[in-house]
DNA sequence: AGCCGGGATTTTGTATACAGTATCCCCACG
DNA sequence: CGTGGGGATACTGTATACAAAATCCCGGCT
């Protein structure tokens, strides 16, 4: 039986994600009210409640008598979001248990995927994402999947915007492939470490790519 | 500068977030609309937007055609967000850096209030909330505190409604002492890991408190 | 040319109106 | 006495209206 899904604020809110995710709504752009609501077919009331909502999550900014705008790219949000999604993918491996080892396989075909030459960087960005949820698919806790889920998606407007240089793209490889040896040896406190370290050194990324569009 | 606060939408909210602390909005509890609008006096529409922005955060349900409630205690979310909290209070703590030695003898002062006997139910989670608040003060993630303070926040309904025993009260106390004593030596990784044992340990006090409700 | 000011225009925030659905109550029936 | 149905009632979800604030535009001034 699928759930019955009538309620507009929360189907504007689902369409707004994709609006989100790829780039209709860039970086910095205000949100017309008037205009969405009318792209969408909808009066501005359950409009308004999905980008409350929205903007609870940090997905959109509220500012008082100016409305909701698209977050900025900031370093600043990077610095503080890599370590908590390191360690938030840290703890849901822990708890993934023995079930954990079977992933190996799965994520190592992603890393391989990921390494090839000729891709996008929107295509890279998509096999990156599924890379971290096939890790984390495992996990039982159903509230630290969706705060995992929420807080990576506040990072969307990063994925798929830059080129990675080819020793970056190595060296996030060979981390990748060192995780997925550890998940598959079951030393997930290990693996727990080099996510999160993973992470850690991927703000520089974030940062030099910012800098760059300066 | 105080910041502009002119909203009726952050206003309303903020009053629900005191009123889920206080217990006036209890468990369980449908919320009307039209009487919650009239006691705040404002229309339906910024409450609704609030009710909207405290769904999105997890601290009431909303379920479509039949409007908001006050989520019940469950035994399942303290099982899922005790090892969050725990390891984002870890993370918190290795991110202080030094600065975090000097934590010790307020944290120890107010854990000796706390074994104090003769106090309420709802002054010893009061003080416990701000022994927590202390641990994780000199975090400089402002993302992190942000997510934290939210995250605890769905623990509300919790807090205050218990007695604790005199065995789980001197645990507590013990737990409280060895963490701070290793924030103190300025062994913050330990003192993360004594963290999220002891969240993921009070996960037993809470299910006992909910069996014995029924 | 650049900048300031002020009025027109747009946009947000809030209130109100209304349709459709859920809830409740009461009575008939077993 | 319990149970099911049906209508009255209450409530939610959405649209629309309106006031106040922000933004935009343009002409005058330095």
């Amino acid at each position: 039986m699928a759930i019955q899904r009538l309620n507009l604020r929360d189907q504007v809110r689902e369409e707004l994600l994709g609006w989100l995710s790829d780039g209709r709504l860039a970086p910095g752009q205000r949100l017309e009210e008037e205009r969405i609501s009318q792209a969408l077919g909808v009066s501005r009331t359950p409009l308004r409640e999905a980008l409350t909502s929205l903007a609870a999550d940090g997905l959109v900014d509220a500012v008082p008598r100016r409305g909701f705008r698209v977050p900025r790219l900031s370093a600043a949000l990077a610095r503080d979001l890599h370590p908590v999604i390191g360690s938030l993918e840290g703890l849901a491996l822990r708890l993934s248990g023995p079930a954990a080892r079977s992933l190996a396989a799965g994520l190592d075909g992603l890393n391989e995927r990921l390494a090839l030459p000729h891709l996008s960087a929107r295509q890279r960005a998509d096999l990156d994402r599924r890379w971290h949820e096939m890790l984390v698919s495992r996990n039982p806790n159903r509230e630290l999947a969706d705060l995992l889920a929420r807080t990576r998606s506040r990072l969307r407007a990063y994925a798929g915007s830059w080129e990675r240089s080819a020793a970056e793209l190595e060296t996030a490889r060979a981390e990748h492939a060192e995780i997925a040896r550890l998940v598959g040896a079951g030393q997930l406190d290990e693996a727990a470490e080099a996510v999160l370290r993973y992470w850690v050194r991927s703000i520089r990324v974030v940062e030099r790519w910012i800098e760059s569009r300066k």
